[in-house]
DNA sequence: GACGTGATTGTTGCC
DNA sequence: GGCAACAATCACGTC
């Protein structure tokens, strides 16, 4: 009998953990799918308010070697084209590798952190620079700003 | 021709 | 502290 019991009980949890595995791939796709939107509404604002010369992200352990691991998918599987065929394997490859395996491309992210950084620093000094002079000019530019409107209210 | 999409993990930056 | 956004990559599809 307690058998029975327990193998019920074995079957009632591994339908269990089928479930919430089941419900935590859903919720991982919507939340991927909800970045995506994000990103998309972020993109549209971007083209507004984008700053080129803004430094970009830098790139990470996961990255770096991403990058490495890209040149040997492409050789073993030149005809898989798409990346997120190699997204995949790579997070898959990524996950497998030991701590010690991963230290030199944290250490090549750590530089390109270090790296980021201090680009930043430049910017956002060069960025205070320029609103300072923005200031210091200010009412010179209103004025030229408004016969600037005016001058393109009689283009329209 | 220009632009969006897909797929991943780690890090940053904001609230 | 938690969470959203973003970093690289590029063939392919859509408009």
């Amino acid at each position: 009998m307690k058998d029975t019991k327990s193998k019920k009980a074995a079957a009632a949890d591994a339908k269990a953990q089928k479930k919430a595995e089941k419900e935590k791939a859903i919720e991982k796709k919507l939340a991927a799918k909800k970045d995506k939107e994000m990103k998309k509404q972020k993109k549209d604002k971007k083209k507004n308010a984008a700053d080129p010369n803004q430094p970009k992200r830098p790139a990470t352990a996961f990255f770096v070697f991403l990058e490495e691991y890209r040149k040997t998918f492409k050789d073993k599987h030149p005809n898989i084209k798409g990346v997120a065929a190699v997204g995949k394997a790579g997070g898959d490859a990524w996950k497998r590798l030991t701590e010690e395996e991963k230290k030199p491309y944290h250490d090549k992210a750590a530089q390109k952190k270090a790296d980021y950084e201090k680009t930043l620093t430049e910017y956002k000094k060069k960025q205070e620079e320029d609103a300072k002079n923005e200031k210091e000019n200010g009412k010179d530019d209103d004025e030229e700003m408004q016969s600037e409107e005016e001058e393109e209210e009689d283009d329209e």
